[in-house]
DNA sequence: TTAATAGTGTCTGTGAGACATTATGGT
DNA sequence: ACCATAATGTCTCACAGACACTATTAA
C-alpha cells in the first residue's frame, strides 16, 4: 500500500525542509535572568570569499572568540520535537531538560545560510544547580538573557528566539508562584519574590506579591529557622507544578 | 561552496518530514462561532484489509458522505508558512484569507498514516461575507467550532487544532474589540456586543463590555437612524486593527 | 536593646457588578 | 401615548496600592 495524494505523488517526491529546534534554556543565577549559550559549531561554514580574504586571521579569531548559539539539532525520524529538545541539551550542554515548551516556528526562507531550515523554538527553565557540572564544560556558559549586545551576536535569528523565550517566561511569573519550579521546595515566600524579582527584571510590590501567591500556596507548618530575624513560615507550590515528570 | 554539519554531512543527507500546515478558518454565522471544512483530498487511503472487507459500502459512503477536514498544504520550497496558508485557502475553499497566525506544531509521528508529516496549526478570523462565494461550492462548508461530534470526525489530530484555534481566538475577544475585523464598520457597541456574544459562547455583562471596550475604540460622530428605539452612536476599532494589509 | 526580618491591620481610590433612571427614536 | 432601545447615573463590594504597626528572632 502506498499513500498518494491527489495528483497520485507520494510525499517523498516533494521537496522537504529540514526541521531544527533550537532551544532558549533560561535559568537564574545571581539574581538575574539568565540563558544557556553553547559554541556554535561550524562546520565548513565561511564562504570561499571569506576564505581567500583571510584565512589565518579567521581560524585564530574563531578559536579566541568562538561563536555562540543555542543549543539546538535537526529533529530525527520517528522523535517528537520536544525529545529532540532534550537530546540536544544533552549532547550540546550536557544538561538534562525538563519541560521544553514550543514557542513558534521561525520559517524566514533567509534566516540560515546552510539551506532550507526551519527552526522550532522552545523555551526550558532550568535551576542553576541542575546546571552546575555543565558550565566551564566545551565553553558552555551563561549570558544576561536582557543583554541586547549579546543576543545581536547569536547566529540566524536566536535573538529573536531569546526574546520571545524571556517574554513567554515573565507572562508565566506574573501570575503563578515560580511555575517553572527553579526553587527548591520548602521555600519561603521572601525567597519566592527575590526569584519573581530576578526572572521579571523588577520588584513586584511586596503586598499585592503577597496577596497574590499566598491562595496559590500550599503552607507547610514549618518554620525557617537560624537566620537573623523572625522566623518565616514555609511553602510549597500549589498542586499544578511544572516540575519534570520523567 | 557546500555547508556542512559537525560530521562533515550535508543537511540533503539527513531524513527530512513533510512539513504542511493547517488552518482553522473561523467566522460568525447566525451568532454562533464556525469553522470552515472542506472535502478531505484521500488519494488512495483505504487500507488493503478495508478494501476487501467492503470496497462497495465504503465507496457509496464515501461519495454520499465525504470525509472533511481543516484546508491545509504542504510547504512548498522558498515559502513562509503564512504563504503556504493563504495559498492553501485560495486553493481548497476559494477563500482569500486575512491574517494567518500560528499556533502550533503538531508533531504526534502517528498522527498521520501517510508518513512522516509535521503539521503548522493555523487560525484565522474571515467575515462570513468573505467566505459567501466560497460556500455550497466544492463541499466547502461551515461547522460549529463547539460540536464535539463534528471535531472528533476530523482527521489526523485537526479536531485539537480547532479546539486551540477557538480558545486562541476567545482569549483574544475578552480583551479587544473585535480584533479579528469581523464587523463593517462603523459598528454600534450592540453589534459589537451581540458579535463577542457569538465568539466568546457566552454574553459579556453590558456594563463591563460597555465600559472595557468604549475607551478601545474611535467614535464616528455619526449615528444610526432607521431602527426602532433610540438612536445610537457608531464607532471604528481604534488604531492596532488586525485587518489585512495586502 | 537594637537591628533585621516576618507578618498583620487598616485606610483609600478605583473599578467591576448590578440596578435604576433618563433620552430619543419609531409605531 | 406607548414601546423599544440607547445612554447615563449611582450604589455597593472587592481589591490593589500604600503605609503603619506588631511579632519574633539573632547579635
Amino acid at each position: 500500500m502506498v499513500w498518494c495524494d491527489e495528483h497520485g505523488k507520494r510525499l517523498e517526491d516533494y521537496p522537504r525542509p529540514s526541521v531544527a529546534v533550537d532551544t532558549a534554556v533560561l535559568t537564574v543565577e545571581d539574581n538575574e535572568l539568565k540563558v544557556l549559550l553553547v559554541p556554535l559549531v561550524q562546520g565548513s561554514e565561511s564562504t570561499v570569499v571569506e576564505r581567500s580574504e583571510a584565512a589565518v586571521v579567521e581560524r585564530s579569531e574563531a578559536e579566541s572568540k568562538p561563536k555562540l548559539a543555542l543549543p539546538g539539532t535537526f529533529l530525527h525520524e520517528g522523535e517528537t520535537l520536544a525529545d529532540a529538545v532534550l537530546r540536544s541539551l544533552r549532547d550540546k550542554a550536557g544538561v538534562s531538560g525538563r519541560r521544553p515548551r514550543q514557542l513558534r516556528v521561525f520559517d524566514n526562507p533567509a534566516r540560515d545560510p546552510r539551506g532550507w531550515v526551519l527552526s522550532v523554538a522552545h523555551v526550558d527553565l532550568v535551576p542553576v544547580a541542575v546546571l552546575g557540572e555543565s558550565l566551564a564544560h566545551d565553553g558552555v556558559r551563561l549570558a544576561s538573557a536582557d543583554d541586547a549586545s549579546v543576543l545581536d551576536g547569536l547566529p540566524y535569528e536566536q535573538g529573536e528566539i531569546v526574546a520571545a523565550a524571556v517574554q513567554s517566561v515573565r507572562k508565566e511569573y506574573e501570575a503563578e508562584p515560580d511555575p517553572g519550579a527553579l526553587l527548591d521546595e520548602p521555600f519561603t515566600l521572601a525567597q519566592l519574590r527575590r526569584l519573581h524579582t530576578a526572572v521579571l527584571g523588577e520588584e513586584p510590590m511586596r503586598d499585592t506579591f503577597r496577596r497574590s501567591m499566598e491562595p496559590r500556596l500550599k503552607p507547610t507548618g514549618a518554620m525557617t529557622g537560624g537566620g537573623r530575624g523572625r522566623p518565616s513560615r514555609t511553602w510549597r507550590r500549589g498542586s499544578p507544578t511544572n516540575a519534570p515528570q520523567r
